[in-house]
DNA sequence: ATGAAAGTTCAAGTGAGGTTTAGGTCAAGG
DNA sequence: CCTTGACCTAAACCTCACTTGAACTTTCAT
């Protein structure tokens, strides 16, 4: 143990890449917690870096905030995460990663013929496909992709 | 030419999938035109299914809407597009994709490595890579991701 | 000719993911 | 002790991509 196994949210900032309003977002959404000082100043293990690391990484893959925090949930209660308990709860990140490189994969794919013949319909071609999770980030009409059972569009 | 070479908004909407309100959405962004009948109301062309197609397919892929009106103006204006003209700019869309795809399969065999050996430290890891266009997605802090030059974090 | 369905505009609301501001408090060095 | 920079809270604000609601109007099939 080092002298200061406790960093201030300003370091923690720092280590991680994030602004300290981003990380007072996230301890407010419950992805991280923190202590406080006699102060009311908060204070993150040092193993927080990991996880807010681990937040960043899972956002790159199209999670939301309350996907990711689901998924920190799953982290040892208690005690600080080690290597194994990190690796097992990345292990879901690695099938989700699969999954959007074979959607990609069948996306470019389809580009060649699809839109390179000048169709580009979608119910001919299913380029659009749904259940790319990554590419429904953000506001908008979620319910739109990823709610498509059958007939969609054909050029006319 | 068939009897009706032009369609309404609802129309319009039930071809492609896409709320009314988002196709009146897109009209005010310059993203389609429309013409109006006597009374108001708007006429499509055909040919803007394949618009909103591919509005919906380069949202998919990451692009805002801003950009997607960046790519949408390039097609030739004063005649409906071709197959060649969609090719054209569809072209792009592919050098996407492959980088996406690139970026991922980066990230699924550092996952393996870093991830699973718990280090999870953005530094010396550099699993959390910039450049992944489709993750920034959505509103938000895009400058902090993609906008980070070289110090990002370490864990101690 | 009429009634329902579909269309119109404009303004305001939504939700994700934060940032910014205002008005203070805490901690560390000199 | 005193300053200075980092920290605190609460609430307001921001962008993106739309949706929703109110209050009407147009279109179309019968």
């Amino acid at each position: 143990m080092h002298r200061t196994d406790l960093i201030s949210i300003g370091e923690l900032a720092a280590r991680t890449g994030v602004a300290v309003s981003a990380i007072r977002f996230y301890e407010a959404k419950g992805l991280v917690e923190a202590l406080r000082t006699r102060g009311g100043q908060r204070r993150f293990l040092r193993a927080d870096i990991r996880r807010v690391s681990f937040i960043l990484i899972a956002q790159q893959l199209g999670l939301a905030l309350e996907e990711i925090g689901a998924e920190l949930a799953r982290l040892p209660a208690g005690r600080t995460p080690n290597a194994a308990d990190w690796a097992r709860i990345s292990t879901g990140l690695g099938a989700r990663i699969d999954a959007q490189i074979a959607s990609l994969q069948r996306t470019r794919e389809l580009l060649g013929n699809c839109i390179g013949c000048g169709c580009l319909s979608l119910k001919k071609c299913a380029l659009y496909n749904p259940g790319d999770k990554a590419a429904q980030r953000g506001a908008g009409p979620r319910y739109l992709l990823g709610d498509r059972a059958g007939e969609i569009a054909e050029v006319g």
